[in-house]
DNA sequence: CCTACCGATCGGTAGG
DNA sequence: CCTACCGATCGGTAGG
């Protein structure tokens, strides 16, 4: 039992240190892929930047496209189940919204450089993992969309077309790393916290002077 | 004098032949950039689809590059040119937004390939061509802040901050290319009505019951 | 026999 | 406007 511990515990920091590397590599990779897209960007440049060599990269990854994948679905992940409540969630659907739309907001500033891939170059991804991806987007549409409408039902919302309404939420969350700096003077939570107001208007949100504090 | 006009003539009929296949070129090109990216799209994948050789194509134009930033130039030329207006227009400021929003649904619908290039990829594209592009995108920005604001001031806007509501509507057309099918059911112009209908929302536009035609 | 690498070079393909 | 190529560089891997 000691032994076992023990040797449970020199795993666990080995992987840890593993973990560590791998985690560096993406972080590198992420910056690469985000300015110079994917065929842009060489295993080359990569390792440059890391001062390893490619078979030191290629201890770690697979191969070019097993790194872009990692990024693309751990991003895209986080943001598309933000939406997502279990079943027997019984608040109303207004404030499922509030706080489902919210998470994707923070979840998009966290991820706004990996979580462009899916929809910036995709040429990459291997079919399964297009699939996956595709199924997840589509969950998410829709768990948004009927959150959307029973909100409405509810007379706490107004809006027209829903699935465009859904639509113009998820792209304002998208497109948002054209322009948003995260160096810059807004800091990610404040970046977050606007990004998820200016949803809740998209989705036509009523009466919304509770927590109005006005800016000049 | 006759000579001249023929001699124009045939350089006219010879300039338009040009054109044509100039034309087919970038048909086929914006295809493939659209659907692969810049570096993931090679030459003789263009010169395979348009059943010619390189020599061919590098005939007509001198790079890669070249037709990708022909492409993007003339796109977002025609979606970022929308909220401009002449300095001697004396119409109400919603009035004015009206109109430019629904050029720029209509150009960013009918560029909804190429118009993604810039900010999908823009590392191809050389520093001359990326400072024209980037003043352009500053000055539509600003005209479309700034009538956001007068038209705010008349009365006939709700929102709080301006930069944001205005990439918010950036936002929604330049992440049209992800969801919209132009070979869908919705046509073109309805497409840029209903783009147009919910870029005015995110604007916060009052008293919108005029042509309310409800859709079930 | 493991790990974490190195210098050198592989087969193919890019733009031109 | 085609056939036949080039200098270089790509992603990935060999032996040690």
């Amino acid at each position: 039992m000691a032994i076992k511990t023990a040797t449970r515990q020199r795993q666990s920091i080995a992987d840890g240190v593993r973990d560590q590397k791998r985690e560096h590599i993406l972080e590198v990779a992420e910056n690469l892929f985000f300015r110079q897209g994917y065929a842009g960007t060489t295993i080359s440049g990569i390792v440059e930047h890391l001062g390893v060599t490619k078979p030191y990269l290629y201890y770690y990854f697979g191969s070019k496209s097993d790194i872009y994948e990692t990024l693309c679905w751990q991003a895209s992940n986080a943001c598309l189940t933000a939406m997502h409540f279990e079943a027997d969630d019984a608040r109303p659907a207004i404030e499922k919204l509030r706080e489902g739309l919210h998470r994707f907001a923070s979840a998009n500033v966290t991820h706004f450089k990996s979580g462009t891939f899916y929809y910036r170059d995709s040429s990459p991804l291997q079919p399964a993992l297009l699939k996956r991806l595709r199924l997840l987007s589509r969950r998410f549409y829709d768990e948004l969309s009927e959150t959307l409408e029973q909100a409405r039902q509810d007379g706490d919302l107004d809006f027209e077309n829903t699935r465009l309404t859904a639509r113009a939420i998820g792209s304002v969350a998208g497109f948002m790393y054209t322009w948003y700096d995260p160096d810059g003077s807004i800091a990610p939570e404040e970046m977050a916290d606007q990004l998820s107001h200016i949803l809740l208007k998209i989705a036509g949100e009523k009466s919304n002077r509770k927590g109005s504090r006005k800016h000049s």
